[in-house]
DNA sequence: CGAGCATGGTCAAAGGTCAA
DNA sequence: TTTGACCTTTGACCATGCTC
């Protein structure tokens, strides 16, 4: 067992030269395994120990570093005391060592990453508060002259989360605290899929080539990435506001609707489904895409108004134009379940783009062949991944997995108003009271 | 996951263990293995000590602290005697298990702070000294599984004092000597819901009293906590398997939902609603917790078959007797998007409990008030967080974030299976090729 | 009453975080 | 990408007070 300093020792250490007594327990010392770097071959008997006794096989740089420990031990760092690197001002002993704040970090990472630098000069670069950051190496080789102990590094923690107060008072259980994994993988999908979010927004306001039904929208070559080579449709951007007229609904819709099946396209591994299960997710989502994307771009001009890209809107209470009788009215819905959730958890467009992404891979679309449904609920995992570490990176995990999950749950809204979306869709066939769109009809009427 | 102690053991260890022994057994444990096994087996009973007549008359608590005093009496940490938990050099026994001052520092603060931590791995990463702090879940599922006792922690210091006196001078006052120990409050949630569970079952095979609308039956007393009380009913368990009857149907579409009414009674923040607010909860999530229990609690007949708790059974493509002309089938959906998923993902009842709870607290629901809105969404925070500590503390989190996630959505093609359901009551109701429960009714249909 | 030990508390120095 | 001010977590050490 390590015995215990006697406290006269440390005052008097404290006031001058350091007396040989205790050494701080290297055995409670993690193992650094770094090249170079050679460790104490038996961690201390027992007993009383002696700087002496114990550091007749050390080399000059170990005795050094023993000597700064027992310094630092229980210890405040004198008032004004200068950083050994660099001479600002020192926040504490660290790594053995009087030192402030920048080189405490710097000589943890350069031990951490396993850097290795090379002086552009001669090597004997100076290194003071004003150009510590000049010469890494320089900087470095002066950590290790002083005596900071590589030894005194540690391994990996855990991760904590968010260190900002989340100002937010989730109340209730802020208790949680855990790790917020960060994934290479997860960043590159998300970064993908707002690329092609803004793609989608580029090709909103082109004119788009005529298609001949579904399918073939299916089998063409992705428009995205040709916007630049397609017409400006001058109808789809804003002049003015204005009450929207069905005509207006009708050409969102088409539109927005085409958009989706080139945002399809994007995804590889919805071009390797067969045509058919292409088809199943397309007419599966088509409708929700439009919607979300309705809603999410709307601007925002209070709880009781979608407004399109073009200036056209929509009021809570729908002025007579865009009301069909026999229709249930869906757009407080719009509003209520799907625009003010959106806005009051703060989605982002990153957030929304991958929301809808697993959205879209739905393993239980309908008419989805027993093969594919397995690709597309490992495809629909990417992406709730991806969405997971993207909202907890920012938020941490106790506020972020109830965003998380409140969107997730939005789902069921969502998929209720497109359900009555699809009834007033029959009533209208029924009652040819409005003459639904082929290219419209085939992605959204349930086949009977 | 966690794991609580039990008190056996201690006292056969600290009765009957060598003199000379103490309580090393435990710390030279293999680290995989279970409190529960390999604790128990202790040789000899209680000794000279007599620890079990001298503990009769206290509480848990004192026979706990006044057997650490004991046993701290008797016996000293021997030297050399490694942590149980990370394998450091112990000093000495800390709520009852041999081991460091790290991890017994961490573990105190872990409790007293209410911490709940996740395994960004599997939650199988080794705890060492040198690695122990890198995974906070698995060091704490360490310090539990070798034994670390909650209840040993106090948490003012200064009441511990007379101990002894007060017993014997007056009892009761003597229950707060140690505080009882802070559950995790996820934990404590779900434990909770997968009680309430059990009761459900339980009334499922009761005689439910009449009652007269739902307004009724949302006044009166939680018919939950007075099974004992109800009569059994003979019609509604296990004889034999035979195809559903259209009575069946009936039957447990109204019994499920008036347990669903009873259920939700359970529910604190539900029973502070305003009776609007609880109507418009309830009959948005009636026949959701109808559907899921039915599915959920179907005996697994394979992918192709709805097994009521009586036995009686629908098929995929089901029998004459429970098809309605003019209603699309519902039933191959019931399978294909909530039966086999449930048992793709391999939902527990605990995850089950605790994902109805967030799917009935639905700030989105018809009706509900601004004012509910806020608090219904808190509540919905609540389970939702429970049920990803539930989930994650099982899988880790990259495994768990997306069965997390999967569940989740799956509240889309619910909801859209009830929409499916609420248009077919609309055809009964319009062609009267069927009566509508009025019970069932109240809850399911639409007002116009 | 003092010896012995397991409590909780303390705080310097570890590591993590994230805006610049 | 790197930096470093600022934050949380850790654990060696300390004081306390129970039990014998």
């Amino acid at each position: 067992m390590l015995t215990t300093l006697s406290q006269p020792c440390f005052f008097g250490m404290n006031g001058g030269l350091p007396a040989g007594t205790g050494l701080p327990s290297i055995a409670s010392m993690p193992s650094g395994s770094l090249p170079g770097v050679s460790l104490l071959p038996s961690p201390i008997p027992s007993g009383h120990l002696s700087v002496s006794s114990s550091s007749s096989g050390m080399n000059g740089q170990q005795k050094f570093s023993s000597v700064y420990k027992r310094m630092a031990q229980r210890r405040k760092v004198p008032e004004g005391e200068l950083c050994a690197v660099c001479s600002d001002l020192a926040t504490g002993y660290h790594y053995g060592v009087a030192s402030c704040n920048g080189c405490k970090t710097f000589f943890r990472r350069t031990i951490v990453s396993e850097q290795t630098f090379i002086c552009q000069y001669d090597g004997k670069c100076d290194v003071n508060k004003n150009i510590r950051c000049a010469c890494r190496h320089c900087r470095f080789n002066k950590c290790l002259q002083v005596g900071m102990d590589a030894k005194a590094i540690q391994n990996d923690r855990d991760r904590i989360g968010p260190t900002r107060k989340a100002a937010k008072g989730s109340s209730g259980s802020d208790s949680d605290n855990a790790v917020t994994p960060i994934r290479n993988q997860d960043q590159e999908i998300v970064e993908n899929l707002t690329h092609v979010e803004g793609l989608c927004k580029e090709l909103r306001h082109c004119v788009l080539p005529e298609v001949n039904g579904v399918n073939q929208a299916l089998m063409f070559d992705c428009l995205l990435f040709r916007t630049k080579e397609l017409k400006h449709d001058p109808t789809t951007v804003f002049k003015e506001f204005y009450p929207a007229s069905m005509n207006d609904v009708r050409m969102w819709n088409i539109r927005e609707m085409r958009i989706c099946i080139e945002w399809g396209k994007t995804f590889e591994a919805f071009m390797r489904l067969a045509i058919n299960d292409q088809l199943s997710l397309v007419r599966n989502f088509a409708f929700t895409f439009n919607l979300l994307n309705r809603v999410f771009y709307s601007p925002d001009h209070g709880p009781d108004k979608i407004v399109y890209q073009n200036g056209a809107f929509i009021l809570r209470e729908p002025q007579q134009q865009v009301q069909l009788s026999g229709c249930r009215l869906i757009y407080p819905r719009q509003m209520d379940e799907i625009m003010i959730p959106f806005r009051k958890l703060n989605i982002t467009e990153a957030e929304f783009a991958t929301f809808k992404a697993a959205f879209f891979f739905n393993p239980d679309a309908l008419d989805l062949s027993q093969k594919a449904k397995e690709d597309v609920a490992e495809e629909r995992n990417k992406y709730l991944s991806a969405l997971f570490t993207l909202i907890t990176n920012k938020l941490g995990i106790p506020v972020g997995v109830q965003k998380y999950g409140s969107l997730l749950m939005m789902t069921a809204s969502i998929q209720n108003i497109i359900a009555q979306n699809e009834e007033n869709m029959q009533v209208m066939e029924l009652f040819k009271n409005w003459e639904v769109d082929p290219f419209v009809r085939e992605l959204c009427m349930k086949r009977t």
